[in-house]
Formats: C-alpha cells, sequence, structure tokens
DNA sequence: CCGCATCCAATTTGATACTG
DNA sequence: CAGTATCAAATTGGATGCGG
C-alpha cells in the first residue's frame, strides 16, 4: 500500500471522483444496484438470481458495502424463514442517470459479434 | 469460472451495460482516461507521476486495455530515448461525460470529513 | 524513456459448511 | 431464507531487471 492514504492518515481523504469510484467500484456494485433499480425492490435470492456469475459470498459483501454508503436499504422482516428486501434509497437513486448513460453507450459501441441481444424487435 | 462465458462460448457475448464495465472497469482506467482527457496529451511518464499510487505493471497493463479497447490512441516517437503519447480517441471522448458526471456526483456528495480539496476559491 | 517478463507476496474469490 | 466463517485456489499487485 503506497498510495494515497499514507498522504491522507487514517481517514483516507478522497478527490469527489475517487469518492464516487469507492462508491461504485468492483465488478459487481453497479450490476447489483442495476438489478435493483430495474425491479424496485428484490429479495435477497431474487437478486442472487438475477445476477449470473455472482457468488453468494460476494453477493451479500457488496451488499453490505452499498448499505453502508447509503445506496441501498435493507429491510428485514422477521418471519420465518427469514424475508430481506433491498431497494435503493434516494441517494442510490441520484446515480442511475450515469448507469443509464454508461447502458445507452455500451448499446451504441459494443461490436455486432459480441452482442447477446441484438433480435429484440428489429422489425 | 462459472459467469456468462460459459453460457456464450469462447466470444463471451454481453450486454451493452456489461461492454461498458469492461472497458472502463477495473480500479484504474477511469482515472488514466481521466488524467488523459484533461491534459489532451501526456506522455507516459507524466502520466504515471500524475496519477499517485500507481505502479509502472499496471499502468502499462491497463494502458494496453485501454487501446485495445479503442478509448486512447498510442503515438510513439522513434526517437532515443523514446517518447510515447497518449491520448483519447473520439470513441474514448464520448466517455467523458459520464466520468464527468461521476465528478459532479462526488462533488455533492462527498462527505465533508472525508474531504481532500475543500478550499479552493471558497471565497 | 518505454514497456515487457519474471518472481513472489498480497488480495480476492469460490466452495462449503454452519447459525439464527 | 439470509448471512457469516473458513480455507484453498485463483487473480492481481509490487519490485526488479532486460531489451528496443
Amino acid at each position: 500500500m503506497t498510495n494515497d492514504s499514507e498522504l491522507s492518515g487514517k481517514h483516507n481523504l478522497l478527490t469527489p471522483f475517487d469518492y464516487t469510484l469507492t462508491v461504485l467500484g468492483g465488478k459487481w456494485k453497479m450490476k447489483i444496484m442495476y438489478q435493483i433499480a430495474c425491479q424496485k425492490v428484490l429479495r435477497y435470492g431474487e437478486l442472487k438470481r438475477s445476477i449470473l456469475g455472482i457468488t453468494h459470498k460476494v453477493l451479500s459483501s457488496q451488499l453490505k458495502e452499498l448499505e453502508e454508503s447509503g445506496i441501498i436499504k435493507r429491510v428485514e422482516y422477521s418471519q420465518t424463514p427469514l424475508k430481506v428486501e433491498y431497494s435503493l434509497t434516494p441517494k442510490g437513486k441520484t446515480l442511475m442517470p450515469i448507469l443509464e448513460d454508461m447502458c445507452k453507450w455500451g448499446l451504441q459501441y459494443l461490436p455486432d459479434e459480441q452482442r447477446i441481444i441484438n433480435n429484440i424487435r428489429n422489425e
């Protein structure tokens, strides 16, 4: 670790851009947010099934970090069996335009050979 | 590897959103792009000095990937000592609005305690 | 100066089992 | 059902040296 945290001490100070990267960073956070946003509310298991390839451990740790960043809200219903629902917070919703722009950009630039969904209503 | 690539075969097919994540993904690519965009053109060494904490190995591998994705352009001048300049391609420039929005979002939501630059022309 | 290759350490991830 | 803990496996990261 030879980076910023050395310069800025224990409370690691960040530039605004780095803060956003911290909140959204990693391989899965944006995909998780995207899924939650699409469905408004999702239970843990539904979320897991909707994101191909993510593992139990990774999903739960990333959900926890997103919650700590104030991006998603976790509501636990004390039933048996347990039920937990995730949704975006207002703060989280303010990030959606960025994710949508990323999606639009991908639509424009994704090479056809790699496209997985190209036959939806092409007439 | 229990993910998409299994489902989609060797040419790993992607959704548009995943494509964007692939292009921009990782800890450093967006920061690299951001630096290049700010200066229009940067030599390798300048770039390295401008990004705190990045190592030689990581910077060069990420630059290569960005080049392969068509986001940055690499121009090599056959001098001794060697000189290489990096700049954004037109495709790369189309991503800048997204990076700028991320920066703006960070400005709004970065908690004051973590802010590293908060005294620039506050009157 | 730039960037690839190597070697080894550190971090992340996956599979599995366990708790409330 | 949701989440944590553990441990091995895989991936990434840093330091260094070589060659164009």
